[in-house]
DNA sequence: AATATATTCTAAAACGTTTTAGATGTCAAA
DNA sequence: TTTGACATCTAAAACGTTTTAGAATATATT
């Protein structure tokens, strides 16, 4: 079927490792026997046997990405797209596998482990971390090659590239008060995720630092999705005492926030302000246009996959550890309180 | 480092065949043995090497997902995170690697003739289908497996999950119609994608039905981006006979066509109404929410995994040829034209 | 002319698995 | 007590590559 170095060697009277080494250029070849297998080599159509290949010299030259919660697997999140666009245009371009798979929880850290043993990838890419993770402490423990998107809570002695939520929470809430909003709500993904909980940490230091006050019910913490963005933001909004500004700590959270200030009867940007945060590509169309913190997810998808090439290739990294400050986008959801 | 057939073979004093058909099950093992040996391997932590395997068995256990335009490459389509998702969740529950790369247009069918020789995959997914399309004619030739996301325009016979656009399309010129419209704009995606092409005759065929003529200058072919939607709405809207009703086909396009409306200081579904395709989760969300053709996402990726896996395996396939009907889906961006 | 030195090649082993063909021993039947 | 059948195992080969160690030949040096 395939065309193997067995075929060139036969057509042309050497040997396979003739073959092999006139094929990699090597000097102890003679220039014409180097010639002219390499150009037998291209009529025959010869590929090396990938496995073969990968098995004689003990790495796969591949990268996994093991996607978290098998068991409802949908990302419809343009930001995740974007960052793995950036993902597969390093690896590709490095000539790498980037292998994708889904876990559910209970067996996730198994599938790790046999990823490793079974030698398929050399490295992995972490996504979506908790505040304390099994995944990175796993590899950490093993010395297994990783690069992960975000931190955890502390204890972080790997590489990784993260946003600084925290700051640009600040930036928001600066943003906010400055407008002259002196009651603020918070819309929140669960703070197991260490995202959600250093941008948290980003609102209480942000009304802290303006020596404004925290009541616990203005702090809605929810789900991903922005159908509970409207929900979280009708709790909000029908409060005795309702914030008039909504910092969703998310784009789509903000959008349902949009919506849910809508069917009040309320006009985004006037009556109450929302914001939110990665600056999706709809936070621009959305109406009115959403204040947001822009991220490069693209780029962090490069940087998160250069980043683990080069810890592969045992190349010095220059920054091992990345933290990018997102930077605030003021569009027509906020505005001066009535 | 990993433990291998020949260290547990050492261990339990018995030869490396032996332990691999203990481990594997075959029946001229004894049962002792085969407990023992089951039992130490589990023990030593074995997990198979998977090159190794792949070498000796000759198949890579893998599917393929070479993504077009590695050039400029940034996915923020949540549509196509769905289908992933599907494909994902799939390949992932046979055990099957999703190795996914990127190529650009030069030499995208040498990177698949590359991998097909250098046997790295058992099949192909392939997305983004061209009228005419050189990868599903090369992979036909060559005899490899593979399904694609979408036709060609014409000689289909291969696997394929696909969507009925035409019909769909139709559906929204009747209710259009249905609403008392009559002069139509159409905003479309390049039309060498055969989804485009569907697309856009299922609009003319519409307007045929009706008794309605068609001019030129109410087709605006433009690309992907919503920016471009902004833009070739303005242009419709600025007609000296502006249409009343915009079919987008998709729905960033639909998205940016809200935007332009709002320019130009029109409401969406009074003023002029606009439609989308593919439901993505924002065409909800939209102000107003958006008309559009709602489309199973995440199933279609499902479907076409499924039709793949059991192509690889040689397994019969109820369906090889899907054409999915997207579902109308009536929100407030249309309305009676005023 | 003998020795050292390059130059160019190849045999053998290795990576870790599975398959094929056959060896060895045991037991029952004739 | 030989034969055949069965159960249990192993040696050898295979998948296709690369590496190591060394062979063979030609060339240069003394």
């Amino acid at each position: 079927m395939a065309v193997t170095l067995k075929n060139i060697a036969d057509k042309v009277g050497k040997s396979v490792p003739t073959v092999s080494r006139a094929l990699a250029g090597f000097e102890d070849i003679s220039p014409k026997t180097r010639d002219y297998v390499q150009a037998v080599a291209k009529e025959m159509g010869y590929v090396p046997n990938n496995f073969a290949r990968k098995l004689q010299s003990q790495k796969a030259d591949a990268v996994g990405l093991i996607l978290p919660g098998a068991e409802n697997l949908r990302f419809s999140d343009p930001f995740f797209g974007l960052l793995l666009s950036g993902i597969i245009e390093k690896t590709s371009a490095a000539g790498m596998d980037l292998s994708i798979s889904a876990a559910n929880e209970e067996d996730e850290l198994d599938v790790y482990m046999e990823h490793i043993k079974s030698q398929r990838v050399d490295g992995f890419i972490i996504v979506r971390t908790h505040r304390k993770d099994k995944r990175i402490e796993l590899l950490r423990k093993n010395k297994f090659p990783f690069v992960s998107f975000g931190r955890m809570e502390e204890d972080n002695n790997f590489n990784f590239v993260d946003e600084d939520g925290n700051w640009g929470i600040e930036q928001v809430v600066d943003h906010l008060v400055g407008l002259g909003h002196t009651k603020l709500g918070c819309i929140a993904e669960p703070l197991l995720f260490t995202k959600s909980f250093f941008r948290v940490q980003g609102f209480m230091n942000g009304l802290k630092k303006h020596g404004l006050k925290f009541a616990d019910e203005n702090l809605v913490v929810t789900n991903f999705r922005q159908r509970s963005g409207r929900e979280a933001a009708l709790r909000l909004l029908d409060l005795q005492e309702p914030p008039t500004a909504i910092v969703a700590l998310n784009d789509l959270l903000a959008i349902g926030a949009i919506q849910a200030a809508h069917e009040r009867g309320l006009t985004v940007g006037r009556d109450v302000s929302i914001t939110g945060f990665d600056d999706i590509v709809l936070a621009e169309m959305a109406n009115p246009g959403l204040t947001t913190l822009h991220q490069p997810a693209h780029k962090m998808g490069t940087l998160v996959a250069e980043n683990l090439l080069k810890q592969i290739k045992n190349e010095p990294i220059d920054q091992s550890q990345i933290v990018l400050k997102p930077t605030l986008v003021v569009r027509d959801s906020t505005g001066k309180p009535v």
